[in-house]
DNA sequence: GGCAAGCAAATAATATGACAAATAAATTGG
DNA sequence: CCAATTTATTTGTCATATTATTTGCTTGCC
């Protein structure tokens, strides 16, 4: 069995099963699952289990039921991309360098702007906060630490330092792909490329109150992991045109 | 009857009125709600379409359920805000201006963003359609539309043309929120914010491919409703000092 | 008195079987 | 060929029984 999974309830289970599965594409949008009478049978669990497996997936936006129709993936604008088990099963099924842009594209906006409000709010304990993961991250680059996890903190603790619940709310969503991001990133450079320096004078502007140094240095930081898959991307297209040539 | 919730299955009824009831605050996190039992009979629905319900809803984080513990209402931080219903649910239940400002410091993030990446990407059909929601923003000027309708229309088809998965999926986000927004802004103003001539200078902007101008056109747009409703904060605020002086 | 192991009660989780309602597809009548 | 009707399939709902899990309590030991 899935090591994952165990320790998890059977509904929990199927969700998680039936979730991949449609986020790799094994099912495709406009495509019918099997009824609900084949589902219980194919994972051997009660009825009731797997409708409630059913209504989860609904309510997420990956699928409609209805009578005679059956259970139908919907189409991926459907996907409701910000709910972490969502984006967690899109990314662990194809952590593709497209997509790795399209989501650093978005984080550009959002974290951007966070920095900015985060200058302007001036939350002494939140700020403190953000400090703390700076601090973590000196220590990472020493080896003494984790410097994923430490990194994540800092870039959630900006979020949090909004004091905007939408802000905050995106939290999980930058932590899941901000882990599948670093991980693909690091594969391609070796090294880390969030430095501990660019990490430092972001805290700093935010810290100050420097609002459009905030901002600036927010999308500084950005445009450098960008540009590094941009150039990733343009390598494999040349890649693949030497190849066909 | 509900008439918004008739024509919907019995799960679906109890998820919106649970849904409601929560984000309405009479439910708190941290607090209980009624057990299994308790609501079937409050509602006079089986086990089954009860739990179907609950299912429902903790995919969308709004409440957690385990035996011996029941059912709990999560902490607001673990709601997924992006869903479309418990967006509305929230907004519907209390769309202050605090939460409006919010809401407009994220849009201000997203779209000034979604307006360069679709100056810069150029997506002819996609930008086409930004003009033809552009145009019944004038026809409605002349009363011949309707003026909320072709004002979201224009916005959701800007996120369209970044062709970017996550910013149109922030789509139905942006509508639900845009629709009270608007509402809400109206009935300070009496008068559309919002002017043909404002959008009508982000599209050609877009239109052309001028990244910075199409990104200053939009913060111009949103800076003003800013303005608005910060005004608005301010203007009661005063009322409440004179009260209480 | 404090602590650990075990016990009991409450609650959700799962299973099963039956029936109702909805709807897509086939059939029939014109 | 089209429209109305019927049929068959699939989900929606219900009722009841059983199982699993957790919390709080109790008991007995040190």
């Amino acid at each position: 069995m899935d090591r994952q999974q165990s320790g998890r309830n059977l509904t929990q289970q199927l969700v998680h099963v039936l979730g991949a599965a449609i986020a790799s594409g094994r099912y495709q949008p406009g495509d019918g699952l099997p009824s609900e009478a084949s589902l219980c049978d194919e994972h051997g669990i009660s009825r009731s289990a797997t409708r409630e497996a059913i209504k989860m997936l609904t309510a997420k936006g990956l699928i409609t039921s209805r009578p005679r129709q059956g259970i139908r993936v919907q189409q991926r604008a459907q996907w409701n991309l910000f709910d972490p088990d969502v984006l967690g099963w899109i990314l662990n099924a194809s952590p593709s360098l497209e997509m790795l842009r399209e989501f650093l594209q978005l984080r550009m906006a959002i974290e951007k702007e966070a920095a900015a409000l985060a200058a302007t709010d001036r939350d002494r304990v939140k700020i403190a906060a953000i400090g703390v993961a700076l601090q973590q991250m000196k220590e990472a680059e020493e080896g003494l630490r984790d410097p994923v996890e430490a990194d994540i903190a800092f870039h959630i603790n900006i979020l949090n330092a909004t004091n905007n619940p939408f802000y905050i709310q995106l939290s999980s969503f930058i932590e899941t792909a901000l882990r599948v991001s670093i991980r693909f990133t690091n594969r391609i450079k070796g090294v880390e490329t969030a430095s501990y320096a660019n990490h430092k004078k972001l805290f700093d502007a935010i810290d100050r109150g420097e609002i459009l140094a905030a901002r600036a240095a927010s999308a500084a930081m950005q445009a450098e992991a960008l540009a590094l898959i941009e150039g990733e991307l343009d390598r494999r297209e040349i890649e693949v045109n030497a190849a066909t040539a």
